[in-house]
DNA sequence: GTCTATAGAGGGATAGAC
DNA sequence: GTCTATCCCTCTATAGAC
């Protein structure tokens, strides 16, 4: 209201605030979860450290607080499409736009140094626990209805599937960088395992009850041991 | 040979040299990257701290050297059953015992952090291509001897499955800690996709002849739009 | 709400005694 | 080859001026 003295909601804190949100991200991206210091995401935001401690209390309170936000801001973006995605091919292409836009932007690579971190600390554990989460949502509600109905979904249950999917993004995340061709071969084959299920969801019904019936014999079954072992 | 003066080869020289190694990886698993430092590494060796500069010449040559080092012996003690290993679903079953094994022991563990500290620092950049390398390289030739003739090899190239095997297999272990029931349950997944492609193989010559075809009319397909989309 | 300055802990790396 | 002691840097967090 009055044009001095500023409010606690104040525009230039709420500006602040964002700053150092942004700045920390960033930080996580270049620097890694080890140069994530104050300093470094003071520097980076282009506001005194101090202001980190006085807005969050501490560079893990702020480093929460920004994970959560970026993700849910980004997985807004593409909740739709996971949402109308119509095959598994078309999935994995959503996953190839969000690696792209990522290596530029970096919210996935920002997340996979929470994650490096969050194995010697509860709090940030927390964090990679719940915004890893916002996305495996996602996947998995596309997942169920992707495979509703096909062979796919007697052998792999779309829980695990997204979390698997995700946990193998984010190592693919962090491999691109060791390994750039790498990576991408590995996202590759990923596809096409794909392709292997929309082939399976294509096929005659009496091939596929064929198929039905060997999956569940088959995973009955013991794994038969190497040559050579005991 | 004199009993007094030390020789470059010393064997007390090589013990110090031994138990910084193996303090860096323990570091690195129970302290992450961020906190591997070399007055850290030197309380877990219980060797004094100016002697990893002394041997190593500096903490990231240490780090370096402990898992090329590490990396190189635990390759060895699975070699023998990567070449041997008879089906998918048994090399998947390698895999898991690798992570039982690793949960108490800690290497990949200590890998991951070096991958994580990888997309930062160069020098790490070069450990963590090289040690993931000497895994790849197994995984890689066994699937190439497993697929050889199934309609699986079509599909999926044995490198960038590989690749992508060992990336995926990080991102699960990172993920273990933040959600062990999801871990499980991504491990669970990819057995069973590992049983699909077993079904696959096992289907008569007919309908994988069918399937082959389709596989290849497939692959040319552009991915479906989701609805909604341009 | 923002700033400067600083306390106090921990970091890499080296000098020099033994 | 090993050890103590130390330099100088960066870190988190706070006190206090504005």
């Amino acid at each position: 209201m009055s044009s001095l003295g500023a409010r606690p909601s104040d525009s230039r804190s709420a500006d602040t605030r964002r700053k150092l949100m942004d700045g920390a991200i960033e930080t996580l991206r270049a620097r890694g979860i080890a140069g994530t210091s104050a300093r470094a995401i003071a520097a980076t935001s282009g506001v005194n450290q101090a202001l980190i401690f006085y807005h969050f209390g501490s560079v893990e309170d702020l480093v929460d607080v920004a994970c959560r936000q970026a993700t849910a801001e980004r997985v807004a973006i593409y909740s739709p499409r996971f949402a109308t995605v119509g095959s598994l091919r078309a999935l994995l292409q959503i996953g190839r736009e969000i690696r792209e836009a990522e290596r530029g932007a970096g919210n996935i690579v920002a997340l996979a140094q929470v994650l490096a971190g969050a194995q010697q600390d509860e709090r940030l554990a927390a964090t990679a626990q719940d915004t890893l989460g916002m996305w495996t949502t996602e996947i998995e509600a596309a997942l169920t209805r992707l495979t509703a109905g096909s062979p796919v979904a007697d052998v792999a249950d779309a829980g695990g599937l997204a979390q698997g999917v995700a946990a193998a993004f984010i190592g693919i995340v962090l491999y691109e960088v060791v390994n750039p061709m790498g990576a991408s071969a590995a996202l590759d084959t990923l596809e096409q395992l794909a392709v292997l299920s929309e082939v399976i969801d294509d096929l005659g019904p009496v091939a596929r009850r064929a198929l039905r019936a060997r999956v569940r014999r088959t995973k009955r079954t013991a794994v038969p041991p190497a040559a050579g072992e005991g």
